[in-house]
DNA sequence: TTGAAAGCGCTAACAC
DNA sequence: GTGTTAGCGCTTTCAA
């Protein structure tokens, strides 16, 4: 398998180098003729461009890096950023960019520096910590766009959050509309935007309706983590009669704790969850839906914007909208 | 963020390129005293070689690619999987390659030519089928080590595999143990090496005790696979008494389905699932546990054993071990 | 042990 | 529209 150069390319078609080279990245002005002998030459050798040289010459990867937190099991797990990444690779599919995914080890800052010596154009970071220490230093080495606001606060150019504020809020409310009163929460890390986020808007509909919260624990958006947080609530003097949970992994690990319990869904405790994942539709359980993939393809958007040198919104914000199951009915 | 070139830093330890360039690459024959002024200035410097020209130059691209089946859901989904990028990725850290996951999209084969364009050294390929046409491409531009077989039977260099058939006869075998004779399985896909495996070892078992499997169902390794391969199980005209999942999540679903129709586990249905993953620990689900992080850092391994030109053997076997929980408890 | 010199295969001015 | 000419920043013989 040796693979021709551009130079045996030209040579086939009767053109110089830089033509062929025009024509691999989208001619602007080529002959037709030149055109045609160009594509025909490198079909015939089944020419590819060499990505090292490309990459050289032109200081650009044509790669884009999606960082994975280091705690890849996590991630893994999360249904909401299968479809995220889904979303972000359909949108890539027609760009000349390959996707990267990339794993934030921490030793030696092996990815960072892996983005910072050219090996991606940009990086889409999602899923991230007020604990990260790498985005500052990829931040200043090429473009990123960010799947969720930074939940310190840092200024960012660039990122795709979901209304999560008015998603916790109309859960909470589709709660209190069905009567319940002591609604608990079962809440994201508060390390994350959209942990606080989600909260808040549960708190902002409590507040609103003059109750206070019938318990906040986190659950670190895991099934796992769910059922723990559930466990926790139930051995509350009190037992709340609604929960919302800030994911549908959690949802269903407290659902399961409920069951065990002998309570009863939505009789006993009504659970709503968030993301609509397939979880949620398995579980016919109420949940805030999110759009995963679009948040995914509007990322991968906003990158080759900012590689484009287009202009970009600072901040994008996706509805929410609330799916009614029997985990906790329409009135 | 100007980075330094390799003639800058040769400058400010007062040496030439080349030898900057030896102590970089692990240095083989370079004095203590350019050593030192090499790393002096490299520090202070915050050098870092230039990925584009270091690859175009040596023909390396000093990154390692792991494949991802199209289906990122499914892939994501799996805790299996999760466990074996964690082990990769831990192996890879003290090596000088990064690790890229890759997604194998459809169309226009984006991921296939940026493996054969340089972008990768050697390929890790997990959780493939027989359908995976990418594979042949790839296999002829850079090394490739598979985690288990190849289904169809292709010759490969390199592979990592897990006693998927010792493992499928043992849980059988203990289901047997416990008296049970009506032994249905969930298997994995039928175009997977381990699917395929997994329930041959469980035919073994059944048939060395001389009896026929009460079920053969199709569940695709995911937790919904499993419910709809249980409800099928139970619409059969004699209920199986125990059910060989082939993988945890299956037998997470098939446990859904069980406890709906009222039926007691282990009392009724027993149940063993496969992988030994968190879901088995969080269900109480007997289990064959499989080296997972394990196989990962043995598939790294060889894939820098290949590179270096190391001699690696063909075919790697870890073993399993059957974990006795509830759902299947010890007689 | 070290340096000089010749590329790696491509892109990008610049001239024609 | 097209070819010529320089490099991109590094590795790697080859001599010294």
């Amino acid at each position: 398998m040796i693979r021709p150069t551009i130079e045996e390319v030209a040579a086939l078609a009767g053109v110089s180098r830089s033509t062929v080279s025009r024509v691999v990245n989208g001619a602007t002005a080529v002959s037709p003729a030149a055109l045609e002998a160009v594509q025909r030459a490198i079909a015939e050798l089944n020419y590819a461009p060499n990505r090292a040289a490309r990459s050289l010459a032109s200081r650009q990867a044509h790669a884009i890096g999606l960082v994975i937190p280091e705690d890849v099991a996590r991630f893994f797990g999360d249904p909401f950023l299968a479809e995220v990444v889904t979303g972000v690779n359909g949108r890539l599919a027609d760009s000349d960019h390959v996707l990267n995914l990339l794993i934030a080890s921490d030793d030696g800052d092996k990815m960072t520096r892996f983005v910072r010596d050219g090996g991606v154009d940009g990086a889409i970071i999602v899923s991230h910590h007020t604990s990260d220490t790498f985005i500052d230093r990829i931040m200043d080495a090429v473009p990123v766009v960010f799947g969720g606001r930074r939940a310190d606060g840092r200024v960012t150019d660039c990122v795709v959050d979901v209304d999560n504020l008015q998603g916790g809020r109309t859960a909470t409310e589709h709660l209190l509309a069905l009567g319940r009163r002591r609604i608990a929460t079962i809440t994201g890390p508060l390390t994350m935007a959209v942990g606080l986020d989600r909260r808040d808007g549960y708190r902002a509909a409590l507040a609103a309706a003059g109750l206070e919260p019938a318990g906040e624990i986190d659950g670190d958006f895991r099934a796992q983590g769910g059922a723990d947080a559930a466990r926790a609530l139930l051995a509350q003097p009190e037992r709340p009669d609604a929960i919302f949970a800030a994911s549908d992994l959690m949802a269903r690990g407290a659902l399961d704790v409920l069951q065990s319990a002998g309570l009863r869904v939505p009789d006993d405790v009504a659970v709503v969850g968030f993301d609509d994942s397939a979880v949620a539709a398995a579980s016919a359980l109420t949940s805030v839906r999110q759009p995963m993939l679009r948040q995914g393809e509007v990322l991968a958007e906003l990158m080759l914007d900012l590689l484009a040198g287009r202009p970009t919104p600072a901040l994008t914000v996706l509805p929410t909208e609330l799916i009614v199951r029997e985990s906790a009915p329409a009135l």
